[in-house]
DNA sequence: TTGACTTTGAAATATTTATTGCAAATAATT
DNA sequence: AATTATTTGCAATAAATATTTCAAAGTCAA
């Protein structure tokens, strides 16, 4: 595709002074010029405003904003080429079920990094070492997850309490347990109008009783009112059509792992979970 | 300096519904809603311009613009970030739990098409279509693919039964119920010793009384006797250090996909899950 | 159910941004 | 120096974008 760039310089016309300028700075700047108006563009390269749109034209766009639109599709581009999973998803064209899904979520998995830090991380791992009883909650499209963090959790000897698959308004007898010291995780996506009572009625009640609070979310995290003491926001390019979580089931893994290097002592590295150390015992003590 | 998201965060006031779709949009398309004007947002959001602009004022910006204009300041920051200093960051980013992890996540996802082809979906997604009762088995760090597969299966109105976290000679209870024309979905994972006598017990009787039977597992699953019906191996290249199923999630979405394009009268698309449908319901019936 | 309150969308208005016509200034040609 | 062509800036106009108003629809509590 021809860029900006190969426009100017296979245009045949002639070129007035200004006309220099004005080029000259897009080319210096075209991160701000991208931004600008007309008139903002013209004040920075010290040209009539007029001249810019005379420009456009000159070169043969319909005006201003397609030349301007034109520069930006180039930062685009440009921004694009960083990021190397482009070409390996260009390869997977053909597009069945199968690989639509891989596309879309190696995509999203590599947009993570974006929207979480590994600060965030550590943070919330601290949290869950320092907590007594950890209380999860999903319901929904998170209940896988908050089955695998119950898991990851009890491997390192945690105490847990999960609330699987509850209306919100049912939470508050479950949340009767939390007291000082305890944490509490929740799993919250897409939460236009389901959780006005339930959620903020449960992260007062913590913050009450001196329990810390976790959010694990989407894009409208920064929306959820109480703010909990950790807020972990996983947005996809994506959103909206795919309830699949695997950018949240990533995120919780990586607390996991985070924590199990926090307890190296506690954790019961090697063993498959809790059932295979019962089974363990008993045989054992059967001896 | 304050971002857009602090903003977000930190605003005191309540947010709508279109107002959370709007911020939500913006959060996972930062690099186009840096371009769009209130309209074109408003549009990309499925929201009105009139919100777009109200939306902004709510926040404590003079205007739309003003709002624009700090979200573009935020992704420049952010471009900043990434660019000049790429060594520096690679190197922080190679040490961090989180930047592990989706690098060995969106490498074991670029070769499940290597184990796994859309034929093998499309077979058993005509199995579970055509299935009177699904019966999902699965324990350890399956479980949270079982919880997946029954939520996705509701959805199509397929009537399911699950065994979560069931030792597996106690199945044989819960299998009592398989007849002819019902289908068996077993998730197994790294299974040399654990389930000589339960699993083989299992699809032996779904084949005795006329069920069909699928296992997903991993690269010990053509080691598995007897055969069943359809087998799909998710391997891995890093296998045996993670327990995350992200591979295995995904073929168990590409199946329900699928599934949902053979059924799509039965589908209740749109309708966030089942609980949420009986509310609905409930509110119809009472007026 | 009613009635207060909130949210929303359409249309009207205001504001900003882009474009064009025209005349003055500049430079080039004779 | 006078004529012509070219470029520029101003001001008027057009187009687009943003904002506000207002009525209808929806929500919630009594």
């Amino acid at each position: 595709m021809k860029t900006f760039e190969d426009t100017v310089k296979s245009f045949e016309g002639r070129l007035t002074e200004s006309d220099r300028a004005l080029i000259s700075w897009i080319f210096n700047n075209p991160e701000e010029a991208v931004y600008f108006s007309s008139a903002e563009l013209a004040g920075q390269a010290e040209v009539h405003a007029s001249t810019v749109v005379r420009l456009a034209r000159k070169l043969g766009y319909g005006g201003f904003p397609a030349m301007r639109s034109h520069i930006r599709t180039d930062a685009q581009a440009r921004s694009m080429a960083l990021t190397p999973h482009q070409q390996k998803l260009d390869q997977i064209k053909t597009s069945s079920n199968l690989t639509t899904l891989i596309e879309s979520e190696t995509l999203a998995l590599s947009t993570v990094i974006n929207s979480v830090t590994q600060e965030q991380i550590d943070d919330a791992a601290k949290i869950l070492a320092e907590a007594g009883t950890v209380y999860i909650i999903g319901r929904g499209s998170a209940a896988p997850l908050t089955t695998h963090l119950e898991r990851r959790l009890r491997r390192n000897a945690v105490r847990t309490e999960v609330a699987l698959n509850l209306q919100w308004r049912d939470l508050a007898e479950h949340a009767v347990g939390l007291r000082s010291g305890d944490a509490l995780v929740i799993f919250a996506f897409q939460a236009p109008a389901s959780l006005p009572s339930g959620y903020a009625a449960l992260v007062q009640h913590a913050d009450m009783v001196g329990a810390k609070s976790i959010v694990i979310s989407d894009a409208t995290g920064p929306t959820l009112r109480p703010r909990p003491n950790q807020l972990l926001c996983v947005s996809r390019p994506d959103e909206g059509k795919l309830q699949l979580r695997t950018g949240p089931l990533l995120v919780t893994e990586a607390i996991a792992m985070t924590l199990a290097q926090l307890n190296p002592g506690q954790a019961l590295e090697g063993l498959g979970d809790l059932e295979e150390l019962r089974q363990k015992r008993q045989s054992e003590g059967g001896k």
